[in-house]
DNA sequence: AGCAAATAGTGACCATGGTCAATTTAAAAG
DNA sequence: CTTTTAAATTGACCATGGTCACTATTTGCT
């Protein structure tokens, strides 16, 4: 016989997330470190377990967390009529993905869901990233022999190549959206002959 | 004063990695164990920290010998007249790249180098990458309208989504290639009006 | 209320990657 | 050949994520 979820273990899990927030702003997300979790939330290690299947489990709520706010932020925008624009508009949520290597990493590996069934919050914003950007080139100017969705897709595979390069020492800080209009402006106007 | 590094040295590092790819072929990548290699290969636990910055720098190497290979066979082939062909040509290395969900993390984390003098294994064989793909696409009938380099960049950032929604269970083991020729064929063809 | 079943929480314990002061070995100097 | 010095090796030790048998609590039933 299935029962309710308690409130207690609502309790438990809102104080382990509260202290996961308030740890991860104070010293990063890459510091982070269960024990002290634990020690802040005041239960026990296995407790913590009991909530999240590892300590990536957690850092992909936390992290998706905070890239639904953006997305949110994003959505309220009006579709961008070029490619400044559109890099212009996922500029903020880039620069929290980049924030730390530690976190780009946690995003990469968690931007696919392991499972149909088992998408976790961060494959969860990817969907929705692809569907904000759908929208925005259903009714564009951008290029139209290829369906949004594709285009969308392509956006997103341009965006993480623009984020991985930006932790080569090569390419510097603000070269990020820089790349990344280039490899737009190729993909969404292409000015084949 | 600096010294020659001592043949012994060379002994113990190869004893290292030969028991490490034994290992490797036996178990597979994920499995490998530091004390399982040190045992085969005789030595302290210290030693292998000694030749080896951590885990991931055997496991670096250990993949870009492999990634080195399947460039070896690539570039042996004649410069593909269409996407179907190109396709073809690097499916056995995104194969490889995909034989394990661990072996896909490692390769996204190290492709891009960590810092300038800093290139790893894995890091060069994706310069090489572009290297082989920019030369393909400079006298080719693809797209004219960028530089082959960035449009090698772009197959790269196509090759790496293809590859990490085949970990989705969405889509299917042989959608990867399709998934791959559709991108490429956008990419590399645009039939824009 | 009192009992039984399901759920939540505990903390000692384990697995494994990684460190470092001490030791051994090899090469250069005298 | 001895001494000196740099390099290589060692293994006890640590840090940290993760497990699990046991205890405690809540819930539903009679």
């Amino acid at each position: 016989m299935k029962r309710a979820v308690q409130k207690r273990t609502l309790e438990t899990r809102a104080r382990l997330v509260a202290a996961a927030e308030t740890l991860v702003a104070d010293k990063g997300y890459e510091a982070l470190r269960v024990e002290e979790v634990v020690l802040k939330a005041g239960v026990a290690k296995g407790t913590f377990f009991a909530h999240f299947r590892d300590k990536e489990a957690l850092m992909d709520q936390l992290i998706g967390a905070r890239i639904d706010g953006f997305l949110d932020e994003i959505e309220t925008l009006p579709p961008p009529r070029d490619v400044a624009a559109l890099v212009a508009a996922i500029e903020p949520l880039m620069r929290f993905m980049t924030c730390e290597r530690y976190v780009f990493d946690i995003v990469l590996r968690h931007s696919g869901a392991a499972l149909t069934e088992e998408i976790g919050p961060i494959a969860s914003t990817f969907g929705r990233y692809d569907q904000v950007v759908s929208g925005w080139l259903a009714g564009s100017s951008f290029r139209r022999d290829v369906s949004p969705g594709l285009l969308a897709e392509g956006v997103q595979a341009f965006s993480v190549q623009a984020m991985a390069l930006h932790f080569c020492a090569l390419h510097s800080d603000r070269n990020m959206t820089h790349r990344l209009a280039e490899y737009l402006e190729a993909w969404l106007m292409p000015k084949t002959t």
